[in-house]
RNA sequence: GGGCCUCUAGCUCAAUGGCAGAGCAGCGGACUUUUAAUCCGCGGGUUCAGGGUUCGAGCCCCUGGGGGCCCA
């Protein structure tokens, strides 16, 4: 592309009302551009990380001198410039630092004036030299040339303090730069991504990637966003879950199947939800809930010892947490009826039902059956309370659609709902594969949708002729991507999400 | 949706209704061993926006906006 620039007379106007710190910085780039010395130039001869260089010299005594010469890029995070023998700290790609040298005596006059005048906290610079150490015993590079490699215009933050939490997650770069711990959580996420992609790939699963433009949103009960497609001049939803189109894998035979990817959801946004979120979920032909109960708790597990080495982990807080060993296995009626005192099942009427919400304050809203409101109750009196990793099992078929019914319990369905810390992490079914019961099921979301449900799901024609075709008993399991991260670290969603959805300023 | 807290210099934060400040950062100067160096000097503000009360508003009131926490 081509760029073109012109000197307008306005211009030095408008880099008056800059701030001083982001207009002094445009003039040291522009002295450098008049200098002839690129302030962003393409190719820097880098010979080394600064990990490399201390890999290398790990054990250096104050004053030695190695005679080794290597050239070390970084981001100048310390400077200190005295009058003939000045220091900074450069920090690289992966936050290790290095100190780096430069006296009169090596460089000279004209380019250690150069330093001074043109380096400020924040640019990154390369410096060559030899590696020594100095009179204060810090492993250093003695500089025998230095060169910008990238002025920087804004300022750093003070390095000593935490940004704002605002800041931190609107100016995620400069997050990144100056909080270790921001970096560490880029690299947990992909080592939990690329653990559970190798858990799958170990017991023979197939990773696909089926659509986030959907002609009809499935597969959840959940609010969707609607956009619009100019071509064929019709409206689309972004995909709430890959479900259906799993299953449809499922019916054309690729028996072990799964697909992490983003799913929309057009509802609030706070410390564990995000409109936009990671999610993964796996399909298991001749598997049942039970099958995928197992198969989540072993890509956890593997995920925590991939990433940690022990599945023992760290929280935020300090606080160890163990996800090893088997895990608890309640049902939601028997664990409700516990906490209420009162035995309730599938059977309880309605009207019991919603006598206990209310004396416990739980709210009913009038499209609410007697299967969603046990599940209110659930949420409400015994989900904050299972902190150990515990799956809640056989959920009511009312608000199970799409999972197949239980094979001792009438109006039960084979669900469960994986519980950490009193969060939903994952949910799992044995699937409902009669074409005839889920043409039934979705005439009753149709029926609910009329009472006022906006999660209600959409009757997909598509989806029904797919399963008419046949397929196989299955097992399904999904489990957000952040979730999982919050589970293992301790983290706000909004931590383990880089770029996390907020208001424009 | 309700309640509470919060928004001030590049960053992190102070400031009884009475001259808008500090630390770091920046600018000028000194310093060949600094580690958030030290010393001397200097600049830097639409106090989120709009309205109101007042002799006087960063502070009190109202409306709106951003962020956070708790509740539902």
């Amino acid at each position: 592309m081509a760029v073109v620039t012109q000197d307008r007379p306005g211009r030095q106007q408008e880099t008056d009302d800059l701030p001083e710190q982001l207009r002094v910085r445009r003039e040291k780039r522009q002295r450098m551009l008049d200098a002839g010395r690129d302030p962003y130039p393409v190719e820097v001869p880098r010979t080394h990380t600064v990990a490399e260089v201390r890999a290398v010299h790990p054990d250096l005594a104050p004053d030695e001198r190695t005679g080794d010469v290597v050239g070390v890029t970084g981001r100048v995070v310390f400077l200190r410039n005295t009058g003939r023998l000045c220091f900074a700290a450069v920090q690289d790609g992966d936050g290790t630092r290095l100190q780096v040298m430069l006296s009169l005596a090596e460089l000279g006059e004209e380019a250690l004036a150069a330093w001074k005048a043109e380096v400020d906290l924040g640019d990154h610079v390369l410096v060559t030299g030899e590696v020594v150490c100095s009179r204060r015993g810090e492993l250093s590079v003695m500089a025998a040339s230095w060169r910008m490699t990238a002025k920087a215009l804004r300022p750093l933050p003070v390095l000593h303090k935490e940004l704002s939490e605002e800041s931190r997650v609107r100016q995620r770069y400069v997050d990144l730069i100056v909080r270790p711990a921001a970096r560490d959580v880029v690299r947990t996420r992909a080592g939990v991504v690329r653990a559970l992609r190798n858990s799958f790939e170990d017991r023979g699963f197939v990773e696909v990637e089926t659509p986030m433009l959907q002609v009809l949103h499935g597969g959840a009960a959940a609010r969707p966003f609607r956009t619009h497609m100019n071509a064929f001049d019709i409206d689309l939803f972004l995909r709430i879950a890959p479900e259906l189109y799993l299953k449809r894998c499922v019916v054309g035979g690729i028996e072990k199947v799964f697909e992490i990817n983003r799913n929309f959801r057009n509802e609030g946004a706070d410390s564990s939800h995000s409109p936009e979120f990671a999610m993964l979920e796996a399909y298991q032909a001749y598997g049942s809930y039970d099958t995928v109960a197992l198969l989540t708790r072993e890509l956890v597990q593997e995920a925590a010892r991939a990433v940690f080495g022990t599945t023992t982990v760290t929280l935020a807080d300090g606080q160890a947490y163990d996800l090893g060993g088997e895990w608890a296995q309640v049902t939601l009626h028997g664990s409700l009826s516990e906490a209420l005192g009162e035995e309730v099942g599938v059977t309880t009427p309605m009207d019991r039902l919603v006598a206990l919400a209310e004396k416990h304050d739980v709210p009913v809203l009038a499209h609410y059956g007697p299967g969603k409101l046990v599940e209110e109750l659930f949420e409400a009196l015994v989900a904050p309370t299972l902190h150990a990793p515990t799956f809640v099992r056989d959920y009511p078929e009312e608000t199970s659609p799409l999972t197949r019914a239980h094979r001792t319990v009438p109006g039960l369905t084979e669900k469960w709902d994986l519980y950490v810390r009193g969060f939903e992490l994952a949910t799992g079914y044995s699937e409902l594969v009669d074409p005839v019961v889920q043409r039934e099921r979705f005439a009753q979301q149709a029926r609910n949708a009329e009472k006022g449900d906006d999660e209600a799901m959409l009757l997909d024609e598509d989806f029904l002729r797919a399963m008419e075709y046949g397929m196989p008993p299955a097992g399904g399991l999904g489990m957000g991507i952040d979730r999982l991260l919050m589970a293992i670290t301790g983290l706000g969603i909004r931590e383990t999400i880089l770029f996390p959805l907020v208001k424009p300023e």
